[in-house]
DNA sequence: CTTGACCCTGCACCGTGGTGCAGGGTTTAG
DNA sequence: CTAAACCCTGCACCACGGTGCAGGGTCAAG
């Protein structure tokens, strides 16, 4: 019935026209052409699509981890086990997100405050805070290694 | 004395030769060449910046972004208001980055303790839980406007 | 001195996430 | 009917964050 053109759903998602056909072509919406005219017509489940990718984006979800995010809800309840591993990871990933974060919040939090009494400012935390976190609890590995084995 | 080679501080700093040298000619390390050679040579504070730099986007900044709390460190407490005003606005940023992070993980934590008994998974709730939330508390804007005024 | 590991510069290329434009067809208001 | 406003496809291009490669110089061990 609200169905909408292309035009209209962009301005209800808050983005480009053309971004939603690169999304369609990206896979991240279906395609519902009504071929009489050629014009794409949209239900408004499309536009909550839309909003959903965007502010997954914004809190830092590359589009191939919001295909995941969105598989995860459209799973057709078979594979289950699967599902909620998925998702268990996707939140160890975005807890240990959340508490880098925290602890730049808090680096930035101690700056400020030693900040605009004394205008001294000499020794920041924000570099301590991040680099002299033992993140991974050990060396660093190569980023990628070519030939790992056998070389 | 334990001035390191590019080799070494990558390894060390956990990426590539490549990636030091990018960050170079972005202007996020210094250029602290040894011309005798031509060879660069790092010291051990460099690696803790390019660990820095690693971090900072792991958590979701930019490399411009990673300048300016780079800079921030590195202020000569002369414009001191003037930087504390920058701090504080990448605080509410991180602070925003934090609780949307925060509602995912929740929306996640949703997801997986409805979905292992039963087997169903039905309802996710992480759609909802981005696409109903009124994030900016009101209609969605256009994403650009080419010409605003005076059309 | 030679060989191999390592370094140099510069330029081209890659994936990601779009954006813009040409060259058309459609739809709708006057 | 006509013009504006909207839609179509396809292709080129953009910024970002690197990566790879060619063509060369340097350094350390044997």
């Amino acid at each position: 019935m609200a169905n909408l053109t292309i035009g209209r759903a962009a301005k209800a998602a808050g983005v480009r026209i053309a971004t939603i056909r690169f999304y369609e072509r990206r896979g991240l919406i279906a395609q519902p052409r009504k071929p009489e005219s050629g014009y794409r017509t949209y239900p408004p489940e499309t536009v909550a699509r839309i909003r959903f990718i965007r502010q997954a984006q914004e809190i830092g979800f590359s589009l191939k981890e919001i295909e995941e995010l969105l598989s995860l809800q459209a799973q057709p309840d078979a594979a289950c086990g699967d599902v909620r591993d998925r998702a268990q990871a996707k939140r160890t990933e975005v807890e240990r997100k959340i508490d880098q974060l925290i602890r730049i919040r808090d680096a930035l939090d101690e700056l400020i405050a030693d900040c605009p009494g004394r205008g001294a400012l000499r020794a920041c935390s924000i570099l301590s805070a991040l680099s002299d976190t033992d993140w991974d609890g050990g060396e660093r590995a190569d980023p990628q290694e070519k030939v790992p084995a056998d070389a």
